[in-house]
DNA sequence: AGGTGGACCCGAACGC
DNA sequence: TGCGTTCGGGTCCACC
């Protein structure tokens, strides 16, 4: 599932095929994926862009374009992004839309579940929609310890729901929460507003950390996540919670729990998260 | 008002 | 073996 560092991925693989080209011809064939809009406007609207940068907020690519519209992609769970570079994709059921640039090469989007969304925005409309869903930035300037402990205060919620909710922490999903969780050695079951200064410092420095190895691993590769290449993640390989229910803590021994945290699989040791 | 749970999807894993 | 059922997960939205 593309969360930030498997986003972050397929930012940097894709702004050097993007950043210069002119969409020369673009195809939507999933009304899913524009709704409420139509995808033949939607295209329309696209066609003839030229791209200016291709930027991330949380889980949105933002593709911005030198008129200063941008095009907002969200992944969600098995939406991807693969280039082509000699302009004949090959036979996908589940290929979705192709955009087709000024040197002959071609970005499909494929998505197996189709809850990925295109949105075009005008440049007047952009910061608004991204500031009212996604929060700061855990691997930028912003984000501090007491940044991080100002968002959890006062919140009953529990810790774990708290950190997947957008506004919180940019980019957090399920995987990188419980990898964090677990570093941090805090109980994802605890209530968001419990977390004392001392804890919030750690949560902050885990959340960097687990976010960071993510991305110098290019993601993690479970099922569908793939780079714009082709290529899988490496980031699989370094879990310390996620899918170990069962097996041993790695810190401790004792044996991974799984529980339910607001409609999420939740993987921690009962024994030395707190 | 903040928090929770269902809906949206569909392939894989599971159960009988 | 085969078929029906459950699961999972990001976000929105209705509801409490």
């Amino acid at each position: 599932m593309p969360e930030l560092p498997e986003v972050e991925t397929i930012r940097t693989r894709l702004a050097p095929l993007l950043e210069g080209r002119r969409l020369e011809h673009v195809r939507i064939d999933d009304p899913r994926l524009t709704r409420p809009h139509e995808p033949a406007e939607v295209a329309s609207r696209l066609q003839g862009e030229r791209v200016r940068t291709v930027d991330r907020r949380g889980k949105y690519l933002v593709v911005r374009f030198d008129s200063g519209r941008a095009l907002l992609v969200h992944l969600r769970m098995t939406g991807a992004l693969l280039h082509g570079p000699n302009g004949r994709p090959a036979e996908d059921s589940h290929r979705r839309a192709v955009l087709t640039l000024d040197n002959g090469s071609d970005v499909t989007y494929r998505d197996v579940r189709r809850f990925g969304t295109w949105l075009v925005l005008e440049a007047d409309d952009l910061d608004a929609y991204l500031d009212a869903r996604v929060g700061e930035e855990p691997l930028g300037p912003d984000f501090t310890a007491e940044a991080l402990a100002r968002r959890l205060a006062g919140r009953r919620a529990a810790l774990k729901a708290a950190l997947l909710d957008q506004r919180t922490i940019a980019g957090m999903g399920n995987i990188y929460a419980d990898e964090a969780l677990w570093r941090a050695r805090l109980d994802p079951r605890r209530a968001a507003g419990t977390v004392n200064r001392e804890e919030a410092r750690r949560l902050h420095r885990a959340v960097r950390e687990a976010l960071l190895l993510g991305v110098e691993r290019q993601g993690a590769s479970l099922r569908d996540y793939r780079t714009p290449s082709g290529q899988q993640g490496e980031m699989q390989l370094e879990f310390q919670v996620y899918g170990r229910e069962g097996e041993p803590c790695l810190r401790c021994c004792t044996l991974i729990a799984k529980t339910r945290i607001a409609g999420r699989g939740t993987s921690f040791c009962p024994e030395c998260q707190h």
